[in-house]
DNA sequence: CTCATCCATGACCACATGGTAAAATAAGCG
DNA sequence: CGCTTATTTTACCATGTGGTCATGGATGAG
């Protein structure tokens, strides 16, 4: 009687009540947001507690450690950073379509997901421990199909002749400094936080730059 | 006799001895690589000891506390970033040469002080609470005079009319991510290490994008 | 030599913090 | 209702770590 056991099985799943699905993503969210002010060392399970609303203890219950915890927050921004990292997904006609789609699309992740982005940003910066295996496996590849895009645009004398891979690097790093780097960026501006309007003219000098700078169109 | 007195104040700096310099240095240098690999809070001073060839106790009898010790690689830190940091010190007879001469400046600290880039990124990023005050009595004014001189240059016609501002925070997210994300660049162009040919061929590809870009020449 | 100051070590502590164990309470379902 | 399971609280512990204190050597100027 084998299916017995497995009516088991599947009654389990009801155990992943409303409670829980929500009170995870209330210390997902807290979580975040202090691993990406005060870095993991930086940030105790009791304050991410506090900030979510429960004790230490409870925090305990749904997370079983710290660590995992970090792995979990780490998987939800790449769910949001890797979405539209590649060029490929990005929509448009011409190269240069999706080209600025691409420098937008980007601009948007640091405007709407900074925490997220910081986060990551620490994380590669420390020599990505628990990043390299999901690089490698994930973001390289779509790399490398896209730089053979920009090659292929190359040949077609759409675009200079410049290496496609420190075009990534230039777009990655001077999009997410919106993000990471916010506090430098604002202060140079003059202001207490980044408004829509710095985004926005953010987009149009790297779309400018690039467009431009690569001769195309 | 004011003089006497004098002289037992010029008498004490005796004290600094060949070992004290030699070791905090030691300690300095130390401290710098483990605070940029494990942030401030995932450094142990036992582990910054230890790499230093000392005991923690001797260590906590050069700096008396660890964030005294943190500031100090901070201080000596920025004293490496800041003196190349402005377009004003760059030698160059055009407008087109001292760009080139700065990005290549910010590339070679890139190169030459990956570490220290690392620290003072994590520092931004979790939204300078030491560092702040330093950039808007340091940082912002040197900025903003480097930004007039731009708006000089578009003023005269020598380049495109763009934000200057935004053409400062592109070229140091992306000459800097050559340090700071040196994992994710290395990994992304299949090395181990990151080679003098890669800051080369990045020098030369941003090199040609800001200068085609801004329609300078 | 010698005496003050610098350097180094050993023993120790206060405290923050990640994590455990167990008991009490709430919720859902037959 | 009663029984099971999910949630929360209370009490506690082990460990890592920044920092102190007292003491013992080393060193250099006079």
């Amino acid at each position: 009687m084998p299916n017995s056991s497995e009516e088991i099985v599947i009654n389990k799943p009801r155990r992943r009540s409303r409670i829980r699905e929500a009170h995870e993503n209330t210390i997902l969210r807290a979580a975040e947001q202090l691993f990406s002010q005060n870095g993991y060392h930086g940030t105790a399970l009791e304050t991410i507690a506090e900030k979510a609303g429960m004790s230490k203890q409870n925090l305990i219950y749904y997370f079983s450690s710290k660590e995992l915890l970090y792995q979990r927050v780490l998987r939800n921004i790449l769910d949001i950073l890797i979405e539209k990292m590649t060029l490929m997904d990005q929509l448009g006609d011409s190269p240069r379509e999706i080209l600025t789609n691409y420098i937008k699309s980007k601009i948007e992740i640091s405007r709407h997901y900074p925490n997220a982005s910081k986060v990551f940003a620490i994380e590669i910066i420390n020599g990505a421990p628990y990043l390299k295996k999901y690089l490698q496996t994930h973001l390289t590849p779509a790399l490398d199909d896209d730089v053979k895009l920009v090659e292929k645009w190359i040949a077609e004398g759409v675009m200079d002749r410049v290496d496609p891979y420190h075009l990534f690097f230039m777009i990655w790093s001077s999009t997410q400094t919106y993000a990471d780097f916010s506090s430098q960026v604002s202060l140079s501006l003059g202001k207490e936080k980044l408004e829509d309007n710095d985004f926005d003219r953010a987009t149009e000098f790297l779309t400018h730059l690039v467009i431009k700078g690569l001769g195309m169109k």
